[in-house]
Formats: C-alpha cells, structure tokens, sequence
DNA sequence: GATAATTATTTACGCGCGTTAAGTTTAATA
DNA sequence: TATTAAACTTAACGCGCGTAAATAATTATC
C-alpha cells in the first residue's frame, strides 16, 4: 500500500478533516488543540507522513526553533565534548541545534555568526576565539540575539557568562603541588590561542605570590591551534636548555602537556610521583585523552556536564523571558582535582 | 551616521533603483546582470546591509544551497577532522554545510536525516555508522536526496562510496611487520562499531595467508566508542594473560593502540624497534593523536586531503548533474604507511 | 435543558522572495 | 541611423504557513 501524497498543510487538513488553522495550531503545541481532533490529526499523520514546510514555518514565526552553538575549534576533542552535551540537551528542549565551528579563524566565526543571524536562531551559545580584533562585531551580533558567553570570557559579549573557575582550579593544583613535592613551574604558550590562558597564568602568580612562593614561567613559542605539537617542540627544548628550575612542571592545558609528555619520553625523563622520576607534570582540563597518556595525566577537570547544562539553561531562559537582563551574570564552576600518575 | 532600514527585496529594490526580479537575479548569480546594474546595486548594499530572507529563498526554490554532513561520532578527532577539511570545501564552493553528528547512536542517525531533509539539502556527504538496522531508512534517504557515502561503505547506501583503502592499507603494515621483525598478532574489537573494522580483519587474515603466515587475532571485549578504554582494559587483559603469540601487535585502529600503548606502559614494558624492547605496536588511522603517543605510534595515513575533496567534489557533480546515476562508483585512497617509534 | 465557555471552521491577508509575461530601455552590430 | 539582441521594468501570481476576525459547533456548568 502507497501512502497517498500530502503536499502541503492545505492538502493535509482536507485529508485529515481537521481545519487549517486548527492543524496549524496543533504543530505549534500539540496540546493547545482537543483531544479528540489531536486524535483525529495524528491517525492521519500514521496514515501520510506530512510534515510542516519548516522554511514557510520559520518565515512567519517572528522566533524559529533554531538554536546556534559557536565553538573555536571542533576538532580539539575538548570543545567536541562540550559541545556535544550541549546539543543533546538542545534537542531534548525541543530545539534544532546548529553547531558552528570557527576553526580557529576570527574571519570564520564572523563568518558563522553572519550565517547564524540569517537562519534568526532562538538563541545562541558562543565559544569565542578570544581575539580582540572580534569584540565588536561580537557585541554587536548579541545586542539582536539571546546569546550565551561560555567558556571563555569576553566581557560585554552575551548576556550572560558560563564557564570554568580558572582560578579556583588553578589553586587547587597548585596548593596538591606545593604539598606534595617541589613548586610547580607555568608551562604555557607565550601567544595563547584561547584567553582562558591569560586567566590561568594570572592564577598561578596570584596563588604562588600568596603561598609565599616564587612564580616562574616558561613560555613557549608558536602560534595557532596545534597545541600538542608547541608543547613538545617548546617542552623539548626547555628541558634541553635546563629551563625549569624545579622538577614539577604545571601545565596551562591539557594538550600542551600531552606535547610535553611526548617530549620528556623521548629524551628518557620519567614523569611521575616516584623517586626514580626526573620530572612531575600536572596539566589543566581533563582533556579526553589526558587518561590515556604515558604517564596517565594529573589534571584539573572542567565541570563539563554542569557547564553544559547551566549555559542551555541560561539561554532558553533569555529565550522565554524576551528580554534582555540589566546585569551580565557570570557562573563559575569549579574544578576538581584529578589524581593521576604524572604528578 | 545610521543605515537605513531596508526590510525586503522590495524596500531594497526602491532604494537601489533597481527593479525588484533584477535584483533579485542578481542575488542569484551577481554576473547574470548587466555590469552597471550590478555595480548600482552593490554600492546601495553599502549603504544598506540588507540582505535576502533565507527563509523565503528556500521556500521558493526546490535546490537550497544546504549541504548536509553527517558523521557517526563527532567526538572523534578523526571525524573531527575530516569534517573539518569538508566543510571547509562546501564554504568554499558556495554551499552552508550543515554538520551533524549521530554521536554514536543510530537512532539519532535517523533523526538527523530526518532533520536534513525538512531542510531540503543540495547534497549530502554521510558516513554512517554501519549498523544493519538503519540500512533500510537510510537507502530510503539516499533515495531522494543526491547523497554521497563516505568513510564507512555500506552497499547501497549513496549514489557513490568515497573512502580509504583498507585492504592496501592493511597489507602495507603487515608487509612493513613482517619484513621487520616478528609476524603481527591482530587486536581488534569484538564487536566494532564501525564497519571498516571487519574490512581489515579480513585484509589482515587475507595478506597473512597470502604471505604463508598464521594469521591470530585477539579480540577486545566492549561495546561503544569509548575505544581507548576498551583499547587499555582488554589490552591490560591481553597482554597479563599472555594472548600474544608473537613480539608484534597491529591495532585494528590507532584509539584502539592509544589504549593499548597506556596499558603496555602502566605494565612496565617497552614498546619499539629495539631489543631492549618486549612488543612492537602498530595502529591504523594515522589519528591526530597519534604522533604523541609514547612512544610514537607507527600506523596508515588515510588521505584525508584526497577523500575530502573527492567526496565533495562527487555530490557537486551529483547535484549539478540533476540526474542519479546508473552505477555506484567507488572510489578508494590508498593508505600511507608513516613509520614511527612504536613498531 | 438552558447558558456560558471552549474549541473549530471559514475566510482572508500577509510574510519575502522566485518567477513569468508583456512591454520598454539600453547596448551592440551593421 | 536603423536594426537587433540583450537587459531591464512593470505587473502579477504562487510558495506554504502564521495569524486574525467572525461565526459555528462542541463541551462544561449549573
């Protein structure tokens, strides 16, 4: 048997026997419609499978059902995570989520907010690279739409921030490191890719500083999003010009150590707790792969699922209250200690 | 100085001076109109900023310009990057890619298609999950939209299968194995979630014959994409219980070795070429990870570049054609073997 | 069973743009 | 300058659905 062919919503309610606009009003809120004519819709939707024109839909409704997620760089595996609790839950609050990567390119995530502003999502939830160059533009595409700030923090951009509490995380390692062996060294990029670096380098003077310590920083050079392989270029030659005047090395992220690892392996360090070890190394995210390192990586992880979950939040309460909140409230999440082989 | 508003194609074609089909003409193909009329109409759009309702192009025309991508698992950075590279090339040839991924659950693969062809796509680049329960719905899909497989071949699935040469591959490595040292042991999954698995179970025991070798398989328990935990647990098993009848392990895939590497470590053996070595490791997939593994993991390069381009460039061919093909081709990439430290 | 409150139906307009047909202007060619 | 092809303008319809107003039918309440 062939299911007859049900062009369009016209067709659908002559088919159905259901009027126009109530089937209208039943795909908008299927329960805003009685139960006996929701009956009489749905046997006939078993009985042709029509479905709405989601472009005639979106051209009428003032608000679509679209709901953009902005990240810098899908392919790092942290940002895929993230990223892919957020549409989970996107879709389970009944949005169709659109997930924008910016590839580590200002031109690009321009780029993608201007495609986003074509489809008038309901709301948005932006990563941003973090380049100054981009504030502007940035401001000005969330003046027009609810947009949620996460991850990283620009002030002035989104009406609200979620993320993680880099200090708080920060400190945490630094005082299990200061505790438990010799004071950690910062090990980070010198032209970071993403302005959470800024916070943690910060973090770390401030709670050196406090714990009556020395802070000492080495930096490593090169630009962009590949991270792990500055880490191992720079780790490599920090450790071969004796550049670290502990044995702990403290890490800005995750794959700046997993670059280091690989590096300290290859020159013969051993990395760890033990006596026989050269070298301590602790490390900052969770990253996916910070389990599976040689040693397994000591780290700070980020409360993803709380983040996830309170930044979707937080969007869809902009979306529901239609307007825009005097104060741009920010919500930290702490992290939390990671015990691992490493460090 | 404020730009005025211009709400429509109509409100723009007064301001511009230009007529309204001619502009919108123009937004269709800018070279279709004559020079000065295009230059008249430019220069009010600096003034301006108005742009076309996506909205109501869609509706109007039967092709958008929409350009599905689904992948399987997206929080695997070898999805990740070849998504990537994709989307990079759909911008490039004048197309809004639409990512998607089905993060490993085959229902959601169907609600993805679903949710691509209410968007009534150009053209579509899917690689599937591969589980038999879906190739039904999906043949269905491909069946109206001008779809293009890609990384995992399922037969009937898409109008042509892009992807990698597993067969070729897999000999590369075990001739590479066998020319070096001891015959490769294979570890794999039970019970994989990707297809490709079982094509280069059957190229490894195919090549070991061919060459008068035995070919021995050790099998990971484990279901999911969680593959660098069941790489670590089962290889942790594998390796106390002995199941290795020879110095030499060939992963089914490099997550699988990155686990198995993490293992080997924790276990205290050695993992390279040398004699102070206990087992030499190989991994297939040539996985962003996989230069930083410790030691460095030798594995097969896909092509990526090459699979990317051809595979977007067989559904422009697909889409401009406006006709499906009589015969599914199939077109595969050779593998590069890339010698690291590991084996 | 009469009245009031809900829910449906009919009719009609609007959204912003694609597209077509007829007539007009412009540029190219001779 | 006349001829012709190309590009333009005007006018009008259609796409599929949201939405509003007036009216009719159905339920709920007493």
């Amino acid at each position: 048997m062939t299911k007859p062919r049900v062009r369009n919503m016209e067709e659908f309610s002559s088919f159905s026997g259901v009027s126009r606009p109530t089937v209208s009003k039943y795909f908008n809120d299927a329960d805003s419609v009685r139960a006996s004519t929701r009956q009489k819709i749905e046997k006939a939707l078993e009985q042709c499978d029509y479905r709405p024109n989601i472009f005639a839909i979106n051209q009428n409704r003032k608000l679509t059902k679209n709901f953009g997620i902005v990240v810098p760089y899908l392919a790092d595996p942290f940002f895929a995570e993230i990223a892919r609790r957020i549409e989970t839950l996107v879709i389970a609050a009944g949005f169709r989520p659109i997930l924008l990567s910016s590839h580590g390119d200002p031109e690009l995530e321009l780029g993608n907010l201007d495609a986003l502003r074509l489809i008038k999502p309901a709301g948005v939830l932006l990563a941003p690279l973090g380049r100054a160059s981009n504030r502007m533009a940035l401001e000005a595409f969330c003046a027009d739409v609810p947009t949620v700030n996460f991850d990283a923090n620009i002030e002035g951009v989104g009406w609200a921030f979620v993320g993680h509490n880099n200090d708080q995380a920060t400190e945490i390692m630094i005082e299990y490191l200061l505790r438990s062996g010799e004071p950690p060294v910062f090990f980070e990029m010198r032209t970071p890719p993403n302005p959470n670096a800024n916070k943690r380098r910060v973090a770390y003077i401030d709670t050196m500083e406090r714990r009556g310590q020395n802070p000492q920083i080495v930096q490593a050079e090169g630009e962009g999003w590949k991270i792990e392989e500055i880490g191992y270029r720079e780790g490599r030659r920090a450790i071969s010009e004796n550049l670290f005047s502990t044995n702990t090395v403290f890490c800005s992220n995750d794959r700046l150590a997993i670059g280091f690892l690989s590096a300290a392996y290859e020159l013969g360090l051993r990395i760890g707790r033990g006596d026989d070890c050269a070298l301590r190394v602790a490390g900052h995210d969770n990253h996916p792969f910070s389990r599976y390192t040689c040693p397994t990586l000591t780290t700070v992880s980020h409360d993803y699922s709380a983040i996830a979950q309170r930044s979707v939040e937080t969007v869809l309460k902009l979306i529901e209250s239609e307007t825009f909140p005097s104060q741009r409230e920010t919500t930290l999440f702490d992290g939390e200690l990671i015990m691992r082989a490493s460090a």
